[in-house]
RNA sequence: GCGAUUGUGGCGAAGUGGUUAACGCAUCGGAUUGUGGUUCCGACAUUCGUGGGUUCGAUUCCCAUCAGUCGCCCCA
C-alpha cells in the first residue's frame, strides 16, 4: 500500500483551490475596507499558551491538542485555534501602545484538532478569524459580527441564522454560576456523567448539554440573562441595537454557551440552514474576550473577535448550490503541426504568456486531432495553427473555437490580433 | 474515545466459492495522411484496501488491521 494522507486531513486539488483562493481573496478584499490587517503567527506555540488561554477544562485542551515535545524538551502545540496566538503576539509586541486603536487583525491559516473526522470535521481545517482589540464599544461587536455575515452574503449565502447571546461581565457571571450550581447541585445525580463534571468546571455548559436536554430542570434553570447586572445588560441591548441598524436579522439564545473558557459579554455563532447540511451547523462562533490579554500577560485589554471554517463556508455554499463565479478557459492553444512548428511554438507561446495571455500547447506529441481536443478540454477561447506551411509564409492560422471561423493572419500580428478579439 | 456503514481499473458502478472480473464516464488510437465539442470502431484491472485463516480453489465465507463516509461527545 502507498503511503496515505494522515487522518483528518484532505488535499485540495486544482479546481477545488480555485474556490479557496476566491473565498481567501473575499475575505482580504473584505477584511481591507473595514480595515482589519493580517497578522501571521506561527502555526505552533508553547503549549501552555493554549492551555491558559482556552482553558484547562475545555475539550479542545483536555483531548484535542497535538502536543509534542521538541528536540529541547520544549511541550509545543499545534495551534487548535487562532485567538491566544493573536493575543500572545499583540502582548509581545506591545501592541496596546501603538498609535492605531483599537487594533484590528485578520488571519487566516490552518488549524489543528485531534478528533475523529466527520462532516465539517477535520483534523487540519482552516480557520479565517478577526480581533478587535482595545476597545469596549458595543458598536465593534457589531462590526465584528457583520463582517462574518458580509463575506457569508457576499459569496451568496442566503440560510444563515446568527444567534447572539450574553454571558455578562464578571460579576454577573459568578452571580449566575452560584445560582446554577444552586439549581442543579441537590439533584445532579440524575444528570449523565458529563454534566456531574461540568457542575463543578463549568456549569453553564450543563445548560448546552443535548443528553439531558429534556430534564426538568432544565426548564428552570436560572438564565444568565437574569443575571446580566445593569452594564452588562446595557452593553448587550446596545449590540442588539447595532445588529438591527446594520440590518442583521438575529435570534438572542440564552443557552448559547462558546466552547472556549475566556468568552464574557457577547457571544454569538452564525449557522447555516441550509437544507442536507449535515450534523454540525455552526459555520462560525465568536464573542468577546475582556480579561484574556491581561492572562497572557498583557494590561487590560477588552477584545473581541470571530473564527470561521473555511471547510465549512464551502460546504455551506455548496448545500445551497452556489454558483461561484471562478474564470476558467485560456486565451490561446497553440497548435502545432509538423518539427519545425513544433519547435517554433516554444518561444511563440513564451510571446503571447509575457503579452498577458493565459497560453497553452501540447506537451505529449499529440496528432493534430489530439490537440484540438486538448485545446477544447481547456476551454480555449482561440486555437492558432501553426504548420511548418505557415511558418514557410509567416502566417498563422486563427481559431475562434465558439464560432468554429478560421482566419488566416501574419504571424507577426497573432499578439495584436488577440488584444483585439478578447476585449 | 464510542457507534453505524463502506472499501472492485483515473472516476462511477455490477458481480460470482471455480476456465477470459459486466457496464458507463474519462483517456488513447482509428473512421481518405493539417482541425475540437456529435456519431461509429478499437485499446485500456495477471486483479477486486492490507494481512492472515477456512477450502482442492476466494474478489466473493471468517478474523484482524488500515482507510473513507456518517453519527455521538464537542466544536470551526
Amino acid at each position: 500500500m502507498s503511503i496515505q494522507i494522515p487522518r483528518g486531513t484532505q488535499d485540495i486539488l486544482p479546481g477545488q483551490s480555485d474556490i479557496w483562493q476566491l473565498i481567501e481573496q473575499k475575505a482580504r478584499d473584505l477584511c481591507k475596507k473595514y480595515q482589519y490587517r493580517e497578522i501571521r503567527t506561527p502555526i505552533f506555540e508553547h503549549t501552555e499558551l493554549f492551555t491558559r488561554s482556552v482553558g484547562d477544562s475545555t475539550d479542545i485542551v483536555q483531548k484535542e491538542m497535538y502536543t509534542f515535545e521538541d528536540r529541547g524538551e520544549r511541550s509545543l502545540t499545534l495551534r487548535p485555534e487562532g485567538t491566544a496566538s493573536a493575543v500572545r503576539s499583540f502582548v509581545e509586541n506591545k501592541m496596546f501602545g501603538h498609535a492605531n486603536q483599537p487594533v484590528k487583525l485578520y488571519y487566516m491559516g490552518p488549524m489543528f484538532r485531534y478528533e475523529r473526522p466527520q462532516a465539517g470535521r477535520y483534523r487540519q481545517f482552516v480557520q479565517f478569524g478577526v480581533e478587535a482589540l482595545g476597545s469596549a464599544d458595543p458598536a465593534i461587536d457589531a462590526e465584528v459580527i457583520s463582517l462574518a455575515v458580509m463575506l457569508y452574503r457576499e459569496l451568496g449565502l442566503k440560510s444563515l441564522k446568527v444567534v447572539i447571546n450574553s454571558l455578562g461581565d464578571k460579576d454577573s457571571r459568578k452571580a449566575h454560576r452560584d445560582a446554577l450550581v444552586n439549581h442543579f447541585q441537590p439533584r445532579i445525580g440524575e444528570f449523565c456523567a458529563d454534566c456531574q463534571n461540568r457542575l463543578r468546571t463549568n456549569p453553564l455548559r450543563i445548560l448546552d448539554c443535548k443528553q439531558d436536554r429534556d430534564h426538568e430542570l432544565m426548564e428552570t434553570a436560572p438564565s444568565i440573562l437574569d443575571f446580566l447586572n445593569e452594564d452588562s445588560r446595557e452593553y448587550f441591548l446596545k449590540v442588539q441595537k447595532y445588529l438591527t441598524d446594520l440590518g442583521i436579522s438575529f435570534e438572542v439564545d440564552a443557552n448559547l454557551v462558546r466552547g472556549l473558557d475566556y468568552y464574557y459579554h457577547t457571544a454569538f455563532e452564525i449557522m447555516s440552514e441550509a437544507e442536507g447540511f449535515g450534523a454540525i451547523t455552526t459555520l462560525c462562533g465568536g464573542g468577546r474576550y475582556n480579561g484574556l490579554v491581561q492572562e497572557i500577560g498583557g494590561p487590560e485589554t477588552p477584545g473581541i473577535g470571530f473564527a470561521l471554517s473555511i471547510e465549512r463556508l464551502i460546504a455551506a455554499l455548496e448545500a445551497e448550490k452556489v454558483e461561484l463565479p471562478i474564470a476558467q478557459g485560456i486565451d490561446c492553444y497553440l497548435v502545432y503541426l509538423g518539427d519545425e512548428a513544433k519547435d517554433y511554438t516554444v518561444g511563440l507561446l513564451h510571446e503571447l504568456r509575457a503579452a498577458g495571455f493565459s497560453a497553452e500547447r501540447d506537451y505529449l506529441d499529440r496528432k493534430i486531432k489530439g490537440q484540438f481536443k486538448a485545446a477544447d478540454r481547456s476551454h480555449a477561447k482561440f486555437v492558432a495553427v501553426l504548420g511548418d506551411d505557415e511558418l514557410q509564409t509567416n502566417k498563422i492560422n486563427l481559431k475562434n473555437m465558439e464560432t468554429g471561423e478560421q482566419t488566416e493572419i501574419s504571424l507577426d500580428s497573432l499578439i495584436d490580433k488577440l488584444k483585439e478579439l478578447l476585449n
